[in-house]
Parts: structure tokens; sequence; C-alpha cells
DNA sequence: CTTAAGAGTCATCTGTCGTACCTTCAGCTTACACATT
């Protein structure tokens, strides 16, 4: 298709005058029938790039993402726009609805679905009579960051795209380094597919790292940050309970808006307490990984990890929220040497040992039938992330099929092989660990050494770089305009567009 | 000479725990909208 007709359906569909940068290329590919992988900043409009070709396209669009969420806000925000043929299966749905919308999805342009729907078999059923003309993944860093032990489902993609006659596959995602990029081609079983990359680096972002001896020493240091200016912050931790522990400390401490924010809550309240925050009727959150998927709060100014993440990809996800109006913002992670236990034993939690293999694979040789999840958890003394890791693998040699242990006889020939799959998970978790600990613990330029492993060169700082050339919190100027003019004008330029679209639409 | 404060050393104890989906069926009744006689 012609530029020209792709910018037509632009303005006409969305009321967009311009595409952003990146995804005209990407749209180009998708509509072309191409293999596509798209990293492009948060806020740029991923969704876009799919949605168009979406509209565009005679077929149906099939969206695997990884949460209900993200999904409904979606397709709420089609339907505002008027596309009616769009829906978000899921198990929010009473069973009657999904049951009558199953029979009629024909109807539908664009279907979303989690990986693990995706696995249904009526589902899947109702998907093949469809023509699907393209398989989208969002968020496709959630089939590197969790497929391997988490949600296994994410690994299963590439079977049920196959299944479903192999259409053309886009995997969208805003941060992927070269080694996740990698697992997503080979995961999703398309090592051809084309990459559009952008640069990941933030120039309006300054770095830091505290050390301190004890734990009560961040507290204080964080209560003094957020004392001297009161800016949307927010507060990254690995455990739920001192999230909670320090949003009531600093609720104590300061005349400030602080709430908490943890997979453990109900979810009415983590909409709540997200939805304030996004409004700005909170000042800090105090959270867990659990905060920040489809989060796209423009004026975030601090990022503090109390605790630092396990990995370098997720650091990089977690400092991506802020900021994204261009204005300076900051980046500071809080060490003291006990740090290094918690995610060790987070680690530990999440592949199995030897000795589980032997345990459980002992098992199977003893009984045909699989009990529930919980129960095999609870008798196995597994966490849910361990079993799934095993199932995964059972499964998919097929030692076990549909709860029930099939060919007994293979277990042990299995056990050797199961076990090097393992061990070379806890090496490459062990090995991304370090990475991120010697990047808390360099002595150097902070931004050059984050992103050197994964992409040649940074955009040269707008602010302060990092605390080794001289950056400390107290000074994150919170004033300044950093703003790249062009941009500027570009955007504006868009809404001024969309403004005088949709008045012409309506009168 | 006595006594209390302070520094240094060693042994022992307590407790650390993140991320999301899905709970699979199938035919019956009943209410209701609409077209035809």
């Amino acid at each position: 298709m012609a530029t020209d007709e792709l910018l037509n359906q632009l303005r006409k569909y969305f009321g967009h005058a311009y595409f952003r940068s990146g995804q005209q290329e990407i749209i180009q590919d998708v509509m072309n029938g191409r293999d596509v992988l798209g990293i492009l900043p948060t806020g740029v409009g991923k969704s876009l790039c799919f949605q168009l070709p979406a509209l565009l396209n005679k077929g149906v669009t099939i969206v695997i993402s990884p949460l209900i969420s993200l999904m409904v806000d979606q397709v709420k925000q089609l339907k505002a726009k008027g596309f009616k043929a769009v829906i978000a299966l899921n198990s929010f749905m009473d069973l009657k609805e999904r049951s009558k919308e199953l029979k009629q999805l024909d109807k539908y342009r664009l279907i979303y679905l989690s990986p693990e729907l995706l696995q249904n078999p009526r589902v899947t059923l109702e998907l093949k009579k469809l023509h699907v003309q393209l398989f989208v993944v969002d968020e496709a860093h959630c089939i590197s960051q969790w497929g391997h032990e988490f949600r296994t489902d994410y690994l299963k993609l590439s079977q049920k795209i196959a299944e479903l006659g192999n259409p053309p596959v886009l995997a969208l995602s805003a941060t992927a380094t070269p080694e996740v990029q990698k697992d997503i081609k080979q995961q999703l079983d398309k090592p051809d597919m084309t990459s559009h990359i952008n640069q990941m680096d933030k120039p309006n972002m300054s770095f830091s790292v505290e050390q301190f001896l004890y734990p009560e020493d961040k507290a204080k240091r964080i209560i003094s940050i957020a004392h001297q200016k009161r800016t949307p912050t927010m507060i990254y931790f690995s455990s739920r309970s001192a999230a909670e522990q320090l949003a009531e400390e600093l609720t104590n401490a300061l005349e400030q808006r602080v709430a908490f924010y943890h997979g453990g809550m109900e979810n009415m309240d983590r909409l709540l307490v997200q939805q304030q925050f996004m409004k700005d009727e909170l000042d800090i959150i105090c959270c867990t990984s659990a905060f920040g998927m489809g989060v796209d709060k423009p004026n975030i100014r601090r990022v503090i990890h109390y605790h630092f993440p396990a990995q370098i990809e997720s650091f990089i996800q977690e400092i991506g929220r802020a900021g994204r109006d261009c204005q300076p913002c900051a980046s500071l992670v809080l060490h003291t040497p006990n740090d290094q236990v918690l995610p060790q034993l987070l680690l530990e939690k999440e592949v199995p040992r030897e000795e589980d293999v032997r345990r459980v694979f002992s098992w199977l040789s003893q009984n045909s039938k699989l009990p529930s999840d919980e129960e095999m958890l609870e008798k196995m003394n597994l966490s849910e992330s361990q079993w799934n890791f095993l199932k995964f693998h059972l499964e998919h040699v097929q030692i076990i099929i549909n709860g029930e242990v099939r060919q007994e006889d293979k277990l042990e020939a299995f056990r050797p092989e199961i076990v090097k799959r393992l061990n070379k998970r806890w090496k490459y978790k062990n090995q991304k660990y370090k990475q991120m600990l010697d990047w808390v613990l360099h002595k150097g330029c902070r931004r050059d050494r984050l992103y050197m492993p994964f992409q040649k060169g940074t955009a040269k700082p707008v602010v302060e770089c990092c605390d080794y050339c001289g950056f400390s919190i107290d000074d994150l100027d919170i004033q300044k305009d950093s703003c790249n003019d062009s941009e500027n004008f570009s955007s504006w330029k868009d809404r001024l567009d969309a403004v005088f679209l949709q008045e012409s639409i309506n009168g």
C-alpha cells in the first residue's frame, strides 16, 4: 500500500496527521505480510502498529496480551473511537457470555486474548474457523521474561500460530535487549523476523546509586529526598511487606500523599491506587514489580529502587516509566550489602533444583494421574514457577498429556535432559543477576555502563549524566525544560490536527 | 586504689519470599423480537 494511502487511513481512523517515528516502517512491513519484531519506546503508540492494519485488513487480527487490564483498556479506547468489531476474551466474562461470543467470533476484526486462554481447546477450535490475517504479541518481552518459568503458556504460542495456518506475526515491546530479541524470535519459531529496533536510552534521565550500611538509613534518605520537592515518585521494592512498611513510614513522616501497590492486593484496590497515581492524586507510590505495565503517566520525575531488580532488563523497564514528557528525571538505587540476599532467595524459588527433579520423577513413576497444580505444589514442596517449569518440559516431550502420566518408561531417560535445561536456566539467571549487581557496584559512568552491552553508544544526555559524572538526586532540576523543540512542535501539530479533524467530523 | 565509661571482640539469634492467568462441558428451557396469516 502506498504511503499516501496509509496516511489517509491514519487521518481518517485515528485523527493523526503523521506517523510517529518508527510506526510507519513497522506498519508497512506488516501490511506486506512480513513477520516483524518492533521495539518502540512507550508512548509512541505501539498499538497503532496493529490496530491500523487490523482495520485495513479483511481478516481477523489476534492480539496476545499479558494483562486483562491492558486488553480491556485498549478495547475501551477503540470502541470510543467508533470501532465496534473488537473484543477481549477473558475469565472475567461470565461463562454464558463467553460461550455466546465464542460462537460468533467471525463478527470481530480484532480479538484480544491471554496466552493461557489461547491454549483452551474450545478457543483454538473457534479461532481455527476464522481467517487470521495477523497474529500480534503485545509486550513481547514477556515471552522471554515470564515464559520459561512463571507463565509457560508464553512458550506455546508458536505451536498455536502454526495451527492457525501460520499468519504473519508481529511482536511488539518497549524494551528488549538483543538477548531478549533473540529469545523472542526463537520461541516464536520465526528466526527471520524483520526487526525494527529503536534506541532505548533516555537522554533526560540522570542516574545515581548510593551506598548505605543499614535499611533504616535508606528510609531516612528517602524521607529527606521527598521532603525537598513534592513531585511524582515511584519507589520499587522486591518485597510486598517492605513496600507497605515504607509507605506507612513515609505517610507519618511527610505531608504528602503516599500509597503502596503490589500483586497481593484486591483488584479494586489496585485499580484505585493506580488511577489515583495517574491523576496526580498521589505523590509517592511504593510498589513491587506488579506496578508498571500499562502505566503511561507523563510526569514521573523520580524512580527510586529501595531494592534493585534481579536483571538489567527489568531495571531498564522500571526506570523507563519516568520522564515520558521529556522533562528531566532521575533514577536512584539505594544499596546495602545485605540487599544481595533477597534476589538470591527469589531465584531459588523460581528454578527447580536437581533434587526437586528426582523427587517429582520418583512420584510420577508411581502415579498415573496428576492432582491439581495446588496439590502438586504442596505434595512436592515446589513453588509455582518450579512446577510450571517441570510440567512444561514433561508435557513438551509428551510424558504428561492432559494431566496424566502417559509414558512413565521414558522418565529416566529424560531426566539428564531436564537437569541440563534447568542448570542452563540457573546459570543464565545468575549471570543476569551478576550483571545487575556489577552495575550497582560499578565505579565509572553509569549511563555508558548500563547501555553498553545492549546498543552502540548513547544519546548525549540533556541533563546531568550520573553520580560518577557529578550528579546527586538532590540536584534534580524540575523546572528546566529539556524537550526537543522539533518533537514538541510535531506533537502539538498532531494534537491540533486531531482537534480540527474531530470538529470537521462533528460538524 | 577503686570505679565507671568506652572500645573491641566473639557468639548467638531472627528473618528476609516478586510477577497473572485460568478453573475446560452441552443441551435444555424460557423470554422475547419479528414476520406471516
